[in-house]
RNA sequence: GCUCCUGUAGUCUAGUCUGGAUAGGACAUAACCCUGCGGAGGUUAUAGCGCGGGUUCAAAUCCCGUCGGGAGCGCCA
């Protein structure tokens, strides 16, 4: 449709003289109206009679009429082509030379992985996934927060407070650990120069110190693995806070040498004022490190090591200050990949009574939402499927809940802040996950009793209803809507493209009997929604949610 | 105080970058549709661009102002 469109473009730059027009294209308000329109307005003085006019040009193959309507002129495609396109329609694989890393998750040991943590890990996958799939080449990359203050407040408070250590459910023990560390902190602010030189001892190599975080380390790692082979989420590199930090003070303080940092109050700073980006802290007066200092070796890395053309750091929207000012110091530090970093920064996920905070404790936890909606969803399946085993029951129960999860993630626009209450589960009906596994699983379910595996003859010109035109339009953009996010990032295009689709197959599923209809017809058919379950699927693929075959 | 983001029906949301036709969808509410390929569905109804200016043939979209919400602004990450 994009071949038809360019073409219809070359026409009409032909006979008005005017350049851009495909640029101009719109897409009538009701399809009724037409496929494809072009506004007149700048046609002249009158766009009305401008149409009119132009409404005589000899139209290229594929369409099928064009009509004025006042200062529109609406073109129709020939629908049998596009039809036949779309039985027809075989995947494409683009590819580009650019590499590309994409830095998401970066989770902190010895704290808890909440929701917040989901948004994050749910959207830099799809991303991946995306830019994958519009040809790019694609590093996965995580950034563990294994060491810096956090983390010499637990280790502190552990050694200190706890004299006895769990033997199972770590995760939730180190989130409740940091808790109570920051309570104690809170309540007397002198514990925090013992935290400082825990920190310190930590850097240096203490043996005692090492031990600890090692063990408990190791506890949260094995938390986040779990999580992530949950979520089917796959890294191709790990970069660790710990392993940059060393070599990150040394840029710190080359920058000073430099003349790029200063000394202010003791710590290192680049004072980015004059590009209204106020004091970008690089090291800290006790000498240990920021993040912002580890993130500078973790850039020299990414640029130097991995050879990267761009790099995209998916972090809320709450840090973007924050990457603004390392950006410019990478800049000022003459990295020529400083200009093509990208912070691809969304909203929060808060609660209805506000912020959460790991400090404070308030979080909803990834498991306990997740167990929240899979009770949810293991109910409505075992209503459905009485029959079932319990292993099968709890399968495809899971398949759903990500589907739910990962779909209320992803179908917002990135900015906007995600709210969610302790108290409402997901939904599985309406714009949801579930709802696209839903017309998958119907579509699956007339292969099974039309029992044919692979349709051999079909043909476009028994298609002829509108329904049949509309979904034969929505296989067909498939591939330039992803090549579109793939340069956008506007991830939700594609929760939002599915859902269309899959309500347009829904109402034609009502209306239009697929089997029984003769062969030519309901092979046709059977061909069309062949078509549409593999756009769900590679759709739903692509956010890095599973179909199911029933459910 | 300064900077950034955000405001669309009762609730949630798409559209805003790049201005075009009747502002699209979900939940909730009220009706209706299984002798039919799966009702986690379909059809219909009700209801909306915070406010005030400006630019334009045309503004949810651009500009200015204003009000509400959120976030950030040196030793957290």
């Amino acid at each position: 449709m994009d071949q038809l469109k360019l073409t219809l473009a070359r026409v009409i730059q032909k006979a008005t003289n005017q350049k851009g027009i495909i640029d101009l294209f719109s897409i009538p308000p009701d399809s009724s109206l037409g496929d494809l329109s072009l506004p007149c307005f700048k046609f002249g003085k009158n766009p009305v009679d401008a149409a009119k006019k132009l409404a005589k040009i000899k139209l290229p193959k594929g369409f099928d009429k064009v009509i004025t309507k006042g200062p529109y002129l609406n073109f129709f495609y020939d629908k049998t082509e596009i039809i036949k396109s779309a039985l027809e329609y075989k995947e494409i694989k683009p590819k580009k030379n650019e590499k590309v890393m994409v830095e998401y998750s970066q989770p902190n040991t010895h704290k808890a992985f909440h929701i917040g943590h989901l948004r994050n890990v749910v959207l830099g996958d799809a991303i991946v996934r995306i830019l994958r799939a519009s040809g790019y080449k694609v590093i996965a990359a995580n950034y563990i927060g294994d060491i810096g203050t956090h983390v010499a407040k637990s280790l502190w408070y552990i050694d200190k407070y706890c004299k006895k250590l769990p033997d199972k459910d770590y995760g939730n023990w180190l989130a409740d650990v940091y808790v109570k560390a920051t309570k104690k902190v809170s309540e007397n602010e002198r514990l925090k120069e013992e935290i400082s030189q825990v920190l310190q001892k930590f850097e240096k190599g203490d043996k005692h110190f090492t031990a600890l975080w090692k063990k408990t380390y190791k506890w949260s790692m094995d938390t986040f693995y779990a999580i992530y082979k949950e979520l089917d989420v796959n890294f191709d590199i790990y970069f660790f806070e710990s392993e940059v930090s060393h070599e990150g003070k040394k840029i710190a303080l080359d920058l000073q040498k430099k003349g790029i940092a200063r000394k202010d109050q003791g710590s290192l700073l680049v004072d980015l004022d004059k590009y209204k980006l106020g004091k970008y802290l690089v090291l800290k007066s006790d000498g240990t490190s920021l993040y912002s200092t580890k993130d500078l070796e973790l850039a020299k890395r990414k640029f130097k090591k991995y050879n990267i053309d761009r790099n995209i750091y998916v972090v809320g929207s709450e840090q973007e200050l924050y990457f603004k000012q390392l950006f410019k110091t990478l800049e000022l530090m003459g990295f020529p990949q400083a200009k093509k970093c990208y912070h691809h920064s969304y909203g929060l996920v808060q609660l209805s009574s506000g912020k959460m905070s790991s400090r404070l404790g308030n979080v909803i936890s990834y498991d306990e939402l997740k167990n929240q909606v899979l009770k949810e969803a293991i109910s409505e399946v075992k209503k459905r499927h009485k029959d079932w085993s319990k292993r099968k029951i709890k399968d495809t129960a899971l398949k759903i809940s990500m589907a739910a999860l990962k779909f209320t993630m992803l179908c917002k626009e990135r900015k906007r802040v995600i709210v969610f209450n302790v108290n409402e589960s997901l939904s599985f009906e309406g714009e949801s996950g579930p709802y696209l596994q839903y017309v998958y699983t119907r579509i699956k379910s007339i292969f099974k009793k039309a029992k044919v595996k692979e349709i051999k003859a079909f043909d476009a010109k028994v298609l002829t209803t509108q329904a049949e035109f509309e979904l034969a339009k929505y296989i067909l953009e498939f591939d330039s809507l992803i090549s579109e996010i793939g340069e956008n990032y506007k991830i939700n295009m594609l929760p939002r493209y599915l859902l269309d689709l899959a309500q347009a197959f829904n109402s034609y599923y009502v209306s239009t009997k697929v089997l029984g209809q003769g062969e030519n017809l309901t092979n046709s058919r059977l061909k069309l929604i062949e078509n549409v379950a593999k756009t769900i699927k590679r759709g739903l693929n692509l956010l890095g949610i599973d179909v199911v075959e029933e459910m």
